[in-house]
DNA sequence: GAGCTTGTCACATAATGATGTGATATTTTT
DNA sequence: AAAAATATCACATCATTATGTGACAAGCTC
């Protein structure tokens, strides 16, 4: 029968794919639906073969694994791919999972834990070696930090430069909170004092968004 | 010999916690350090039984275990913590991750995979129930996408408002592109009947942002 | 207890922003 | 080829912000 989930191959190293592939023809859960030493053809590739999941090289001659996952997922967005590389730094982490790779495994433990990371994205989760899950929960914009505490704002500060940071004017602000207009005022000068901008804009850029892009 | 590594266990449920201890206790790479049916004394704990990694349930009677994280992590920022829960909210995993956790399993999967986590810890990775780390992996900070395109502005708006988010006056930008004044202007009207907004700030948060926190 | 920070309010003025009404040339879409 | 969208500029007016100066009570700090 023919419900196995159908498993594609993309890796240059002719060894590594052979056993990667031969992993997969082992299985009694899994069918090898392709196995390609580039991904130039990606999109003909899963069009002729129509895998479930995807492992993908990152480091390919002509076109990288990313520039690979970016084409396949606008067109078959429902293709899971799970990435299968050497590399750890953050640019290419975070660009893979931007791409829409599901799963991120470095190959040094990939071989025992491929299977089990095939199974895990058709179950619907993320499979990411421990050590690349570190470095994502690491980068800037996933630890909610660098935000609000270093400028030194009191509570107050703070509260009054969220609302600003929403759109409310300054009226608006004083009514939300019941305080006078002119509170708001003094507020919206310290708080330019202390960070030393000259704008509502410019102090909501330096609080709420220059660490998160 | 005692380069056992030390592991604490939080966990209200006596059961599982005799569970979880036993499984500590037959392996032979870790020794338990305590174990504990809630977090009140967590850092009082910790001093006296100086655990290298602490398995911390979520839900207990008085205080949470997320807040337990957060005073322990404040006192002995190196001792790791892996959340083991029931809940797989974005708001419980965020918050946990946030107050310092570095592994987050399920409990569903917990007991199989407990001790090759614990090691994962040890070794700078962060093990992450792959149902948990898709859903990291979909928070919209994560994705790079929720910014630019899905407003719709043209490109150069995106320009103008990335200016002004900066904190730019309409001067400054007309300045920096060198366009009029009234051409900023006439740009700033377009974004604002694009994202029916009426402020500077009001747009940057719609556009850079909402999707962010 | 003197000094500093914080939260609160007031008045005044100059600069900037928001909004309306046009207009023209170029590109893109239909 | 006509229609719609985009990039550019101009003038006018009212509302809102930015900035300065000043004040006072409560709380914390040394």
């Amino acid at each position: 029968m023919s419900n196995l989930i159908r498993v594609a191959i993309y890796e240059d190293n002719a060894g590594l794919r052979e056993i990667l592939a031969s992993i997969i023809r082992d299985s009694d859960e899994f069918e090898l639906s392709g196995e390609f030493a580039h991904c130039l053809d990606v999109v003909r590739n899963t069009k002729a073969f129509s895998p479930d999941v995807i492992i993908m090289d990152i480091d390919m001659p002509g076109r990288s694994g990313i520039e690979g996952v970016k084409e396949l997922k606008a067109v078959f967005p429902e293709v899971e791919v799970i990435m299968n590389t050497v590399f750890d730094d953050d640019d290419r982490i975070f660009n893979a999972l931007k791409a829409g790779a599901t799963g991120y495994l470095l190959k040094k433990n990939s071989l025992a834990n491929l299977l089990t990371a095939i199974k895990d994205v058709k179950n619907g989760g993320a499979p990411i070696s421990p050590s690349i899950a570190r470095k994502v929960l690491q980068m800037p914009f996933a630890t909610g930090k660098g935000t609000d505490e270093q400028y030194n704002l009191t509570e107050r500060e703070i509260e009054i430069l969220k609302l600003l940071s929403k759109g409310l004017s300054y009226k608006m602000v004083a009514n939300d909170i019941n305080i006078s207009l002119d509170t708001v005022r003094t507020y919206v000068k310290r708080i330019y004092e202390k960070l030393h901008v000259h704008s509502v804009t410019e102090a909501v850029h330096k609080v709420f968004i220059e660490n998160k892009q």
